[in-house]
Formats: structure tokens, sequence, C-alpha cells
RNA sequence: GGCGUGGUGCCCAAGUGGUCUAAGGGAGUGGUUUGCAAAACCAUCAUUCGCCGGUUCGAAUCCGACCCACGCCUCCA
């Protein structure tokens, strides 16, 4: 069968056939860097860790590049409001932004392109389409692109130019336009810019969004490349605009699939600072709410499906976080040097191959993870669970978390950690009194503990603590 | 006005024509185990898939109407 995935432009999920055999070139857009990104962000980021993830555990070699736009309308109004340069302005979120991937262990892509860095292939790209009569420069100086000249217009989103609505809004320069869908490549620049400009063949400004990602994509990548992900918001205008002014340019197929996550909601609605339903994922933290339990809920609900956030689901999340942590921990204590067959591992890989295969069905990915966790759990019970065995299935655990990302995640808050050294001697007074019965003190040591926050398993080989769920 | 998504047990969530008297996780209930506990295991937990009608030998899955919720058409992931 092989990976199926969903794509926009087909409507429908497709094989998944890379342009060259074996590698995948994934280019998916990334933040604005005009404030810390909020949670359903992340969701995109998200998904496109696990489609990542997903591809590289079934054996693809692959390039990924993820934009930075590092220079829009928002940044620059709010750098200037700050009276902070837009470089600096920009870098200090850049960095918050890169710290919340490493937070949501999310794997870094190749190449993290900003707008900024980008200007010279843009405006040759601008030059190419102005050459090709493709675009036009207004009476105000901003250049545009013509999209009645590409009647392929609207192939994603299956929209017609002439049935669209125009915004209520119109903005000064919808004046110079000549289509009212047209699209700005450049912008003159305008007081309100401050020293926020480039120079080019059709004067001072900067570019307009869109084309950042065809000349930072196609720069990276080639004019033609397998994958293109982001939010479904950006579905329209943004990819229309993306394939449009790519393919004018190159004359060549942009991109073959393009994939987009599902918003997040928040009590059923989008998330908006208005309506006061606004999580950012360091404020989460802070409060005390596990990384990896936010992980599992932003990945584990299909990203073809809105996801509606509520911090009481994170408390599901930590429970089967922690039913796959303490198989893992039983695993490890109980296996061998010599990894042995397991026909229960391979069973278990091959049942999860064969979910995310359909679209990264991660629902029944789980489904499959969760039997192992039984039926492993099981055997472990009865003692018919062999050391070899043990390390087998440990290992197909592990090379399917190279996928979830989660049992290699720090679960531990910020606020007040014990030292691990003061948990293991009361551990240790602990045995002890249990070794003279003196039942007593023992629970005594184990209430102590529970008030550090310190949960005890005693099993066969010993002791095991956990910190307690946030 | 145009385009689009979803409504499955107490909660979350797969499944899109027969193997579904519906996977998996959480919660609940009963039991095994345990010094106690936790964890783990076993059993139980939707004759039913928003509502009505139709197609079919057969529908949660296809078609039509309706109800409800949500999104895009504004440089919002």
């Amino acid at each position: 069968m092989g990976l199926r995935l969903f794509n926009t432009l087909s409507r429908q999920e497709e094989q998944f056939t890379p342009i060259t055999p074996g590698e995948v070139k994934l280019y998916t857009c990334g933040p604005t860097v005009y404030d810390v990104a909020h949670i359903g962000n992340f969701r995109t980021f998200v998904f496109e860790d696990l489609l990542r993830r997903y591809l590289a555990f079934r054996g693809f070699e692959i390039t990924h590049v993820m934009n930075i736009t590092d220079v829009d309308d928002k940044t620059i109004r709010d750098s200037m409001a700050e009276g902070t340069s837009l470089g600096d302005f920009t870098s200090a979120y850049k960095q918050a932004f890169f710290e919340d991937l490493k937070t949501l262990n999310i794997v870094p892509a190749h190449h993290y392109p900003a707008a900024t860095e980008y200007i010279q292939p843009m405006i040759n790209m601008i030059q190419k389409l102005m050459d090709k009569g493709f675009a036009y420069q207004g009476d105000e100086g901003d250049v545009f692109f013509n999209i009645g000249q590409y009647p392929e217009y609207g192939r994603l989103t299956r929209i017609n130019p002439d049935q669209m609505r125009p915004g209520e809004r119109v903005s000064s320069d919808e004046y110079e336009k000549e289509g009212i869908r047209d699209f700005a490549l450049w912008k003159a620049w305008k007081p309100e810019d401050g020293e926020v400009q480039w120079s080019s063949p059709w004067g001072k400004g900067r570019p307009g969004w869109h084309i950042e990602c065809s000349a930072m994509s196609t720069t990276l990548l080639g004019n033609h490349f397998d994958i293109h992900c982001g939010g479904v918001d950006n579905m329209f205008p943004h990819h229309e605009n993306e394939i449009a002014q790519s393919e004018c340019t190159t004359g060549e197929p942009f991109v073959n699939y393009w994939m987009h996550a599902e918003f997040l909601l928040v009590d059923g609605r989008k998330m908006s600072k208005s309506l006061g339903n606004f999580y950012t994922l360091r404020q989460l933290v802070t409060d005390g709410y596990r990384p990896d339990a936010i992980r599992w809920m932003l990945m584990t609900t299909h990203y073809r499906q809105k996801l509606n956030f509520s911090v009481e689901r994170l408390d599901d999340a930590i429970k089967a976080i922690e039913r796959l942590r303490g198989f893992q921990a039983r695993l490890e204590e109980w296996k061998s040097g010599t990894i042995g067959e397991a026909d229960l591992g391979a069973r278990a890989i091959m049942q999860f191959t064969e979910a995310m295969d359909q679209d990264l069905n991660i629902s029944g990915g789980l489904a499959a993870v969760f039997e192992l966790v039984r039926e492993g759990n099981r055997l472990l019970d009865n003692g018919e669970m062999s050391h070899q065995m043990a390390g087998g299935v440990l290992e197909a655990l592990n090379q399917i978390n190279s996928v979830l990302g989660i049992l290699d995640m720090s679960v531990e808050n910020a606020a007040g950690l014990v030292d691990e050294t003061t948990i293991q001697d009361l551990i240790e007074a602990r045995k002890n009194a249990r070794q003279a019965l003196d039942f007593t003190r023992a629970d005594a040591l184990r209430a102590q503990l529970e008030n550090l926050g310190i949960e005890l398993i005693d099993t066969p080989a010993g002791t095991r603590w956990k910190r307690r769920n946030s």
C-alpha cells in the first residue's frame, strides 16, 4: 500500500510518490515573529512535526524548510510602537519561537530562512513576473500580480475570483489595482514604514507577504517540490497566491501535495484575544501544565479535524502518557542485554504503520500502541515474557516513539523540584522500614514523599517513583 | 451571496457499503493482585452512530431534505 496523504489540490487521499524516489522536499509556513506564538499556531507545527517524523520513520530522506516572516505590517507597526528596530524586535520573538519548538520536542527544520534575508530572490522573481507580463506597477508604486493573466487561479481553493465578495475593508491601494483580487508583490515605501525599506527596480519599499514563501521555497527546495503545509486559513489567499506567482515565474509545476491543518478551537470557538480564550505555550507551562501533555493533546486529534482545546483534557493526556511510560519502565527493568525476537513488537509496528499510512491516522496508530501495552503488561504480569523479548518490545516501542516524540520529553515542571538524592534517601529509609515490618513508619515516609509531589510504585524489582502529574 | 468542515457511549476519538451486535484513551462499576497503596491485569460499559425519508439482499458508512455547531472569502496556523 504505502503512504497515502490527503491532498488539498484534489481533495482526496492520494498515494504519496516523491519527485525523487526516497527523498522528500518539505516546506512549511512558519510564524510571523511579532508576538509569542500561541497554542493554535503550535497545533499546525506539531502536525507538521508528526508528518516530518513519520516520513523519516518510513525511510525518506527529508529536506525541511520553515520560513520566518520577519517583515510585514504587524512587525513594522509593533516595532515602531516600541521604538525598537525591526531587527531587534523580531529577533526576540524569533528566539522565543525556537525555545517553544524545543519545549514541544519538535524536530528542527533544516533551514529557517528569514524574509529579510531573501529580498534579492524576491526581487528577481518579481522582475521575471514583470518581464512575462504577469505583474504591473500601480500609480502609487506598488507592484501587483495580475490574476487575470493566470486562468488557473483558484485551483487550490476552488474559488472563482469573479464570485468573490470583496472584503468590507477597502485599503487605499485598492484604487490603483486593475483587478480587485490582484495582490501585492512589492509595496512602495510609506511614511509609516519608517526605516524599513529596500531599494528595487520599482523604487524603495518592501516585499508583499506571499512572495517570500515562493522565493524561499524555490530557492532552497527547487522550483518543483513535494509537500507544502500550513494552516487551513492560509489556503486562501496565501497559498493560492503562492501557486500563481511561482508557476508563472518558473513555468513549472510548484508543489505536488498541499496539506492543511485544521483549526484549534477553545470552548468551541476560534481562539481570539477579544474572547479571552487565548493560550500561549509558555503561559500554560508556567501555570504548571506539562509540555508532553500539551504535545500529546495537539497531536492526537487527526490534523484535518477541528480540535477543541481545554486544560481539562490535558489530564487525560497525562494519564495516557503515564500508561506508556509505565510500560516502558517495566520493559527497561526486565530486558536483558541481548535483544530477542518480539513478534509482539513487530505486530504493533505493522499495525501502527498501517494506520499512519492512511493520511496519518494517529488514532488508529495509538490503538496499535495501546494494544501492545495491554498485551505486554499481561505477559509481564503472568511471567510469560522473556528478558530478550522485553528488549525487543522496548525496541519497537522506542521506534514508534521516534514518531510520537513523547516519551523522550521531560515531564518536569520548572517550579520547585526536589532533588533526587533526597528522594532516594527517603525511599531507602522506607525500604528499611518495610523490611523491618514497621509499616507505620513506611506509610509516614510515603506520605512525606507524597507531600513533595513524589508518587511511589512498588514492584518486585524494587520501588519506582515519579513526579506527580501536574 | 460563494466555498468548506463536523455532529459516534459520561468525556475524548477511530471507522466511510457486509469481518461494526462500532477500535483505542480517560472516567465509572465489579473482580484479581498488593502489608497498605499505586500500577498492572480480567470483566462490564453504544442492538447504536444529530433528525426524517430513500437507494440496497445489506448503511454509522451512499442519496435527498432538515436541525445544530464551527470555519474561510480581512497579510490569522
